[in-house]
RNA sequence: GCGCCCAUAGCUCAGUUGGAUAGAGCAACGGUUUUCUAAACCGUCGGUCUUAGGUUCGAAUCCUAAUGGGCGUACCA
């Protein structure tokens, strides 16, 4: 539907190809693109592949099929060629009713429903210390896909699955025990998951120092790790945690509840949500019913020390291990269990892990071992795979303090968002909330966009010295976009009640504007077919950029009547898809800025 | 050792199913405001697309190998 004119002059292009030159061209033979911008034109037919049925140069070809598409194709206003490129002109009219039928309507970028169910499992942290910048990537990556797909015509399930259990929690517990006298949230002051964090490094630190003197008395550094009491202790809380022990619970829960609070602060912030979640210590002790379904099945087998493994190595795979000698579950053990758990749940077609690509093979196996089980369901679970967050220094560190806060940093932006914005005069008539509220989503579009527009796959650098950029290639400068646009509507006095005239001519800059507007839809599938926000984030950095530049060279409000009208309504069409399209990767534009 | 991912301008990144003279932003330099918001627009500068082969009328894109970087290869999660 979208691609109509692209069929008809594929469509023609083949019957010239039939009438001129006796042949068949195959489809897929022929080519359409987008005339680039030095060339005249806006579409354009590559004519090599066709030079074989015609015997001719490309030159004369394109000429044929130029003049016979011509005569064929009422749209086509003119044509030239160049090397063996047919520069295809499509009419103003064309263009024109384009905007009118449908980049102008209500139900432009969306699709209908398609009737699918689809979960994404994201952010998925664990409760022993706050979110930093990896974790804000993984947030904002699940969440705009999410909106995406739902966007595309899937239901879609947002899921996070909370590690809320295991020895990292229990050492600041145990942390907290020993050296917390009772703090709390409200007695110190601090979010929650930050002061449960605060106790994780307490724990590392002691624990570091045993081992260090450990090996002073000439232990090895692997025995040191084992031997060290204040581990040793976590690992009982652990198995007191294990068997219910009323006390260990009360504190964990305790914890936990004051990890949460600090989490939802920062998943509003961050304008994230979930439809629902789960939690470890509800599915870390399933798939244990599975691991025997696989043995009954003969997928699995087991060794003499009673461990149940799968062979993967027909598959250019390891030996993996799914169950512990001692009958007690490892990480994929869970997982098998929790993703049978999920379909159970909610019967989704397909199922998105966002989750960082240092666990790439865990998935690969995960994926294979449902596989192998027969599960039909296996084949629409899909890996999201993203590559780390790195300083100039390397890795984020949690335990060496060397990582970017997920709070901190949203802070940060927002004061830079307010100083920007005081320094421009642009506060004049703001009530206080309203420009509280502009400066958070100036500051979260800029880092939101800053993370959003690279390829999920690719790693991503952040040098903290270096601040996020509000102008080019931004957030702020779409957001800004958007505030102009509304700014010349308001006073133009434009409604969707403002005839729509059409100009017999267009400016150039109106019809770019125009093809590119109509791409939108396309853009969507694309980047819902690669779970790819960037795809989205830079189509509407595109938009922004060409709206500035019609801006630029053509006036607006001061053009003939029939001009003005037509343009405000094209301003409006371009608002609403840049709304439209940043809201679907999580960011907001503000009405004035 | 083996496996997976990445490599494009000084920096950060785009680059559609293989198509024209590889594009943006930042940085540097120059210009545009009595006119709709200058967080903007226009211009200049900047490239052996890591390297070497191969496939093709045509390769940043596909194949093979090498180099560099990251990750994984746990009875950790």
């Amino acid at each position: 539907m979208a691609n109509t004119i692209q069929q008809q002059l594929i469509y023609h292009t083949q019957q010239a190809v039939k009438a001129l030159y006796q042949s068949d061209i195959p489809e897929n033979q022929l080519t359409i693109q987008e005339t680039r911008k030095e060339f005249e034109g806006q579409l354009t037919i590559v004519v090599f592949p066709i030079t074989r049925f015609s015997k001719k140069s490309p030159e004369a070809t394109g000429a044929e099929i130029g003049a016979y598409l011509k005569e064929h194709v009422p749209e086509l206003a003119a044509f030239n060629t160049i090397k063996g490129f047919l520069n295809l002109s499509l009419s103003d009219v064309y263009w024109t009713d384009l905007f009118k039928t449908h980049v102008i309507q209500e139900s432009f970028g969306r699709f209908p429903s398609n009737g699918k169910k689809l979960m994404v499992e994201y952010s998925s942290p664990n409760t022993n210390k706050p979110l930093h910048l990896g974790h804000i990537r993984n947030n904002l990556l699940g969440y705009s896909v999410a909106e995406i797909l739902k966007a595309y015509g899937y239901e879609v399930i947002k899921t996070n699955l909370v590690n809320d259990r295991g020895i990292h929690i229990c050492k600041s517990m145990l942390a907290w025990q020993r050296w917390g006298n009772g703090e709390t949230p409200e007695s110190s002051g601090l979010k929650g998951d930050h002061l449960v964090g605060n106790y994780y490094v307490r724990f590392d630190k002691a624990y570091k120092q045993e081992i260090d003197m450990l090996k002073a008395q000439g232990l090895s550094e692997e025995e040191a790790k084992k031997q060290a009491p204040i581990i040793r202790e976590a690992q009982a809380m652990l198995q007191r945690w294990e068997a219910g022990d009323e006390a260990v619970i009360a504190l964990w829960k305790m914890m936990n509840g004051w990890v949460y609070a600090g989490f939802e602060q920062t998943y509003g912030r961050l304008g994230v949500d979930f439809d629902k979640y789960y939690y470890e210590s509800d599915t870390y002790l399933l798939g244990k019913d599975i691991i025997q379904e696989g043995l009954d099945k003969g997928v699995f087998f087991r060794k003499v020390d009673n461990s149940v493994w799968i062979d993967l190595t027909a598959d250019g795979l390891d030996e993996k291990l799914v169950l512990r000698g001692d009958g007690t579950s490892v990480y994929i053990t869970q997982d098998l269990g929790t993703a049978q758990l999920k379909y159970d749940d909610f019967h989704m077609s397909e199922s998105i892990y966002v989750v960082g690509n240092e666990q790439d093979y865990h998935f690969k196996v995960l994926f294979l071992i449902l596989e192998k089980l027969g599960k039909p369901w296996a084949t629409g679970l899909f890996h999201l795979s993203y590559g780390m967050v790195d300083l100039p220094s390397g890795k984020m560190k949690s335990r060496e303090g060397t990582v970017v806060d997920a709070d901190d940093l949203m802070d940060e932006m927002t004061e830079t968002a307010k100083k920007r914005t005081e320094e421009l005069g642009k506060t004049e008539g703001l009530s206080d909330t309203g420009k509280a509220h502009l400066y958070h989503i100036i500051g979260m579009g800029a880092l939101k966009y800053f993370l959003l527009k690279v390829e999920p796959r690719k790693r991503l650098l952040f040098d903290p010295n270096e601040s996020i950029d509000f102008q080019g290639h931004t957030g702020p400068f779409i957001q800004y976009t958007h505030a102009r646009i509304k700014s010349v509507l308001a006073k133009g006095g434009y409604s969707q009640a403002t005839p729509l005239a059409v100009p017999s001519v267009l400016a150039s800059s109106e019809r770019d504007l125009i093809q590119l507007l109509h791409n939108y839809p396309a853009v969507i599938e694309a980047s819902a077919k690669e779970f790819s926000p960037a795809q989205l984030a830079n189509y509407c950095y595109e938009v922004a950029k060409q709206y500035n530049k019609f801006y630029h060279e053509e006036s607006i409000l001061k053009a003939e009547e029939e001009a003005r009208d037509f343009r405000l309504h094209l301003s409006s069409a371009t608002a609403r898809i840049i709304a439209s399209g940043m809201r679907l990767v999580g960011i907001e534009v503000p009405e004035r800025m």
